[in-house]
DNA sequence: TGTACATCAGTGAACGCGCGTTCACTGATGTAC
DNA sequence: TGTACATCAGTGAACGCGCGTTCACTGATGTAC
């Protein structure tokens, strides 16, 4: 049956965020096209009349998600430019890590993107630069050249890393996840080359 | 037909060695039984001979891994304990990002460990446990309690997700990946509190 | 504005395929005498 | 030391199952007149 081109385009809106979201929490190998039609309301046949294939669908899940991210990270905080703290504070939270399916893709399929087709992990590899570059402007403005750079690096790494790891060890130690996210916050709040930030960091809210 | 227990002995290192390599490579669920158990020499149903399920296999194949790799990376250097600098040498370097089969399981895993059972999770944050003490003693003695212990939480996380980021972007720019690794060796290296070597580090080899 | 009809998003049965696990069987090993 | 036989690691066919994808069909939509 057909269906007008707003209902078709709320079906593929549909599609996308049950996608993202089932993958975000059980892997792309860990969700079938039948469950993720069934949670967007739809047969499994109605996926190839909007995407080629699953990984196209994945692909475009994967996307949104990081576009939703940048967005929701760079939005001003109370008028004014986030801080590097304001960053830590908002990732390397509990309720990101216990929040797979709205959670930040990148940290949710760090290890097995490189494992899957082109087009997913180029549309990764595009999100982290532009996380790299988020941080890079959040630094002090007195860090330059190569330094600034590699600070931008490290935290960006290290934010992603540690929601990964206080995932995996929330389970079977869930005082030892904690400790990882409080753990970073700290130190790579005082990577931000800004004392006054640092500091507040230090006091580990 | 009966094999002798010497021979049933090598059969089953055989095993896990092939099931850690081919489950590093395309993780768990990347990964079938036939293709294990051919890769060891065996046809499918010999498994079940020594283990009671695939992920009883996937978890021993895990700890052995991550007990190899505790004694590679805390093995003497020249005669001298290991210093951070020898750590971030080894783990964050091009031959370990490009050898995924012989590599670290938990830069591997480290995004889909929290989705398997619990007997691998167990096991994953043991090893994560030992890192980390093995990451603080490489410290400087005069950096002490929860500075010191949060040091050593970020060293390790930020190295295992280092790895997987590397990974993960490998394919879609070589250049950014190798700057992680380079960023990291760096970055990390100023939280050892040992100014020499920080500043050894910092020369970027 | 009203009617006729081509379009095409969505349905649901069917496709071949590989998955993890089971099981009756084999036959060299290793033990009991 | 030599013989008889129970053991059990490994074999390979078979199990049910869910996977991603295809396809003939449906019927409301939206266009052409």
């Amino acid at each position: 049956l057909k269906v007008s081109k707003q209902q078709s385009a709320r079906n593929r809106r549909a599609l996308i965020e049950a996608a993202g979201r089932l993958i975000r929490e059980r892997g792309i190998d860990g969700v079938g096209v039948a469950e993720i039609c069934a949670e967007a309301g739809l047969t499994h046949g109605a996926l190839y009349a909007q995407f080629p294939s699953k990984e196209a669908l994945a692909a475009e899940a994967l996307t949104d998600n990081l576009h939703r991210k940048h967005e929701e990270m760079t939005a001003p905080r109370a008028g004014a430019e986030p801080t590097l703290g304001d960053y830590l504070t908002y990732y390397l939270s509990r309720q990101h890590r216990d929040n797979l399916a709205e959670g930040c893709a990148m940290a949710a399929s760090a290890s097995e993107i490189g494992r899957q087709g082109e087009a997913l992990s180029a549309r990764f590899t595009d999100g982290f630069a532009q996380l790299v570059e988020v941080m890079e402007r959040s630094l002090d403005d007195r860090l330059t050249g190569a330094d600034r750079r590699q600070r931008a690096l490290a935290v960006a790494t290290a934010m992603i890393g540690g929601v990964a790891l206080a995932r995996a060890t929330a389970k079977a130690s869930p005082a030892l996840s904690d400790e990882i996210l409080v753990a970073l916050r700290r130190v790579l709040g005082q990577l931000s080359g800004n004392s006054r930030e640092a500091a507040h960091q230090s006091e580990g809210r």
